[in-house]
DNA sequence: TATCTAATTAGATATATATCAAATAACTAA
DNA sequence: TTAGTTATTTGATATATATCTAATTAGATA
């Protein structure tokens, strides 16, 4: 099987773990969710400061967060990490040819990509065209992690950091093969197995 | 055992990472070794902006020269790539508490590193004091793959890329356990083996 | 030694970005 | 509705950096 990159997300998340605040909000994610004003307070930083840094790991889904009243919890989204660190040693695979290739693609994908989710990462809407719609639901899969297994709730808790409408949108997922259920449990299927377009 | 990571090298290597010229570098590099003209030509770019990049990718061991004749060919460190790979996910066990701690050893280390290596990352002298010199050793370590093993030209080598007397080095490396040696062949020992200061 | 090629350095420019203070927005709860 | 808290946006500033052309250096060979 080929070996396929996307060089955008792959430089964008390197670029957003290369700045030390960054890599701290990280850490002190690790250890479970914060508030916005708490990791402010543990790295001596400016609440705008933490917004700009948290907006930036939200941007390539590093964290996302959830609303319990007033306060917004910044949870870390380990899955991504772990599969940025996959992509990573995919790298040394790669043969030099699927350069420009993998270029093109990129390129297309991110149009699509910027077309379809608003600048905070929300779908605004599901793309009639069949090859749009694929690219969009790749786009939304990347956060869960290959092996793991999802609850139904969970499953709705992570669509709808995305888009409300988490029953259409986990139907899709199943229609075009990027997870599988069995008794309730949701599961990503290997990439070989997601529906392609054509 | 702890999780000990150095922030620093760790966000130099994702600040290096996340620019597409870089990893398009990198990419090129996972065929084989080229010379930077040629590395100039296939991206389209000029040669001060190769050496550019080349400059960054080699300050964090992602690639590394040799001369023939006239023609530096630059080689892909492909350990330091799947060794970040692994800090990555490490970075996930990481108990917040540990933050200070990791930031306060990452700041003297890095002093350390600095005075006992010029720019271009060669190793001025071997420290005197006990606990430079393991630093200077560890940072030499680190571009070498943990399980891989090493011939003894293959060593020499490696550590030539920093210092001349690698003689001296080769068997620095042994006496401080950081690795060992059976019937010529080198291997880098586990963490828990190498000597600590004190 | 003179000359060729490859690589680096210097200097300039344009762009990006990390940070903060002040203003604004979003939401809760009284 | 009003007050209080949390988060974001705006605008300013200082710094970093990707890229180029032109000049320089390093090494090989004729």
């Amino acid at each position: 099987m080929k070996v396929l990159i996307q060089l955008n997300r792959l430089v964008a998340f390197h670029k957003t773990m290369g700045d030390p605040t960054r890599v701290r909000i990280v850490i002190l994610l690790a250890k479970g969710p914060l508030h916005g004003q708490a990791i402010a307070g543990k790295l001596g930083l400016s609440a705008p400061t933490i917004t700009h840094h948290l907006k930036k790991l939200r941007d390539v889904h590093v964290v996302y967060e959830r609303r319990d009243k007033n306060i917004i919890y910044f949870y870390l989204n380990e899955s991504m990490i772990k599969q940025q660190a996959q992509e990573l040693t995919k790298l040394l695979e790669t043969r030099g040819e699927e350069l420009d290739e993998m270029m093109e693609i990129s390129l297309e994908r991110q149009k699509v990509i910027q077309n379809f989710f608003t600048k905070e990462g929300k779908l605004k809407n599901i793309p009639a065209q069949r090859k749009k719609k694929l690219m969009v639901f790749e786009h939304m899969v990347q956060g869960l992690s290959m092996g793991k297994k999802y609850g139904e709730k969970e499953i709705n808790e992570y669509i709808k950091q995305f888009h409300d409408d988490y029953a259409t949108i986990r139907r899709e997922f199943i229609i075009n093969h990027y997870m599988y259920r069995e008794n309730g449990i949701y599961e990503l299927n290997p990439e070989e197995m997601w529906a392609k377009p054509e």
